[in-house]
DNA sequence: GTCTATACGCCGATAGAC
DNA sequence: GTCTATCGGCGTATAGAC
């Protein structure tokens, strides 16, 4: 944290911000008085609200690479690594009972306003959609990879967003089992 | 649609602009324009914003409602009651596509607002989990029928969310064909 | 009921002093 | 780099003529 500069500072609250409140309904003053400099300054670092967004999406991206290395890594055998993607649900809970995915809302917000960062923000999703795929083949279904990677991303998807719009911890803790139960009947393969 | 009051229509549109731009986004330049009357004639029938959003809430939960009692009677078993409900991202597959969910979406966004309205938003979701719980109920499952309806739900919800965001149709497809098998899982019960 | 005119605030963005 | 001051525009909302 201390080797951060003021621009790598307003990104990080600009992160938070949009994903708690939302990208529309976050103003520059919001972000200014959370960096605790002035307005003005603002400008000195982001010219437009959008390169601002540009910058987030890019430290999101950027963090979500190092967490899917870091599953790879850690975990031996692909089945491992997709279980590490159910638990995300756990690992961010808290958050995600409040303001839900901030990938899915992101996205979502987005596509309301037409923004032209959409394409960018879906980059977000390519990368666990991929990522997942390469764990499904390297599992061995080389065939219906995407489609198990696309449904277990809905999946997480649809219980971030019921988890938050209803509140509900136990909610969570039970999809979260169920997913990893149905991602056992994969792995019980007959080799 | 000729019996509709000005009052209605607003609402109507509203509930369209809503939907397609979000709540925050959507001004009433953009509601009276799509209606064609003034801004100012306007607040003759809705003093504020958050009255007309309290209204089409309303109108929401009106024609869901309606729907649900429809479903209720056209489908002879629970089974087939559910399985109208799994074809709704058929039905709606197009809008769904370019904007997601209507009941997801609106609570998302009220959720990151902290708005007021979260709750009454809520009952949209409430409607479809009720329902569908007595569904699972009616077909034999009274242990389990409410974590089958929001497992259902939360499904629908996620494929919703990624079949916007990827603008897919395919996927919508595989997905409702794979909530049908899901379902079938339940119905062939040994009685 | 429907309109025009207008108040007032917040927003994104700029200019320029220090 | 950081600040204050300010602009133009759009947002919600109101007043009042017709």
């Amino acid at each position: 944290m201390s080797g951060m500069t003021k621009r790598d500072l307003i990104i990080t609250e600009a992160d938070q911000l949009f994903y708690q409140q939302g990208f529309e309904h976050t103003s520059f003053a919001n972000i200014a008085a959370a960096v605790k400099i002035s307005r003005g300054n603002f400008y000195y670092h982001f010219k437009t609200k959008d390169e601002i967004l540009d910058a987030v999406i890019q430290l999101r991206l950027s963090n979500t690479q190092a967490m899917l290395e870091q599953w790879q890594i850690e975990g031996a055998e692909p089945a491992d690594r997709i279980a590490s993607f159910i638990n995300i649900l756990l690992l961010k809970r808290v958050k995600i009972q409040r303001f839900g995915c901030p990938v899915g809302t992101l996205t979502t917000e987005l596509t309301k306003l037409q923004h032209p960062a959409q394409e960018e923000a879906n980059k977000l999703f390519s990368l666990f959609r991929i990522w997942l795929c390469k764990q499904f083949q390297a599992l061995g279904y080389p065939q219906d990879a995407d489609d198990l990677a696309m449904h277990l991303l809905a999946r997480s998807q649809g219980v971030s967003t019921l988890a938050s719009a209803f509140n509900d911890e136990q909610f969570i803790r039970t999809e979260v089992e169920q997913m990893h139960q149905w991602l056992q009947q994969y792995t019980q393969k007959v080799a």
